[in-house]
DNA sequence: ATGGCCTTTATCAAAGGA
């Protein structure tokens, strides 16, 4: 089964990047976030047509999760239980057995800001409702856009981003207080080149120069772990015309 | 040198992203 996360900063722009994607690595299941539209507005016609069907939960302007499966999913949840957020940013549902969690983790703006604040009780809640749904789902895989470079190799520059949002102490912190739930970072499973990311400003030519930094991830239930046989980043939607700042990551299990 | 780029909208300026 192949799993793929992708933000893809705004579905709208970026839908024939995201049609032409599946077509080229035909993923099980895709995962998408910051996809910025309403549901009224969520084209489901040329994703259907593309062979997949989506569960999507969507906002104007800000946030947004879908997930696109050559299956339908089953039980589908909008938002972490217990926790008031009108923001969209979570969507579940479950595929031949296996629990897909698709989350766009608040971005945090700056540590020092009340966005930090609330990106930290998100986490909080998230890993919570991640106990109750481990004990319900053994199989289960979180993905998406978690906006947290979890160790020094995940940043193109360490020194630099010491303390800042994305790579400050309590948000890799709470990346590790997931992983004690029982999650293994599958890309972490294999062997990469050194300076690997997912995520490169616009600005600064930070594609070109390889300044980046792996805030998008594919953590795996022990369960799932232990078949998996692949994770890769593929860096080739970030060539495109208008590309989206993240990149797909996306990984292979037998399970 | 704290900008740079991209997307969106109550647009032609500002907010948010990371």
């Amino acid at each position: 089964m192949r799993v793929a996360t992708w933000n893809v900063n705004s579905l709208k722009v970026r839908l024939p990047q995201v049609l032409n994607w599946l077509a080229i690595n035909q993923p099980d299941v895709l995962c998408l976030q910051e996809t910025k539209v309403q549901d009224e507005n969520f084209p489901v016609a040329e994703i259907i047509d593309a062979g997949y069907q989506p569960v999507y939960s969507g906002q104007k302007t800000y946030n947004g999760v879908a997930i696109l499966g050559k299956k339908t999913g089953s039980n589908p949840v909008v938002a972490i239980p217990d926790f008031v957020d009108p923001q969209k940013r979570v969507l579940a549902a479950t595929y031949g057995g296996v629990r897909v969690v698709c989350i766009y983790v608040p971005n945090g703006q700056s540590v020092e800001s009340e966005k930090f604040q609330y990106k930290m009780e998100w986490l909080a809640a998230l890993n919570k409702w991640l106990q109750a749904e481990l004990i319900q789902y053994p199989k289960l895989v979180l993905l998406g856009d978690f906006n947290i470079a979890p160790e020094e190799r995940d940043v193109h520059d360490p020194e630099l981003w010491e303390g800042k949002v994305l790579f400050s102490d309590p948000e890799r912190e709470a990346f590790m207080t997931l992983l004690k739930l029982g999650l293994v970072d599958s890309f972490r499973l294999f062997d990469h080149p050194d300076k690997s990311y997912t995520w490169w400003d616009y600005r600064m030519l930070g594609f070109r120069r390889n300044l980046g930094m792996r805030i998008d991830h594919i953590l795996l239930s022990n369960e799932l772990s232990n078949s998996c046989i692949g994770c890769v980043i593929d860096k080739e939607p970030r060539k495109n015309e208008r590309p989206s700042d993240h990149t797909p990551v996306m990984v292979n299990f037998t399970a």
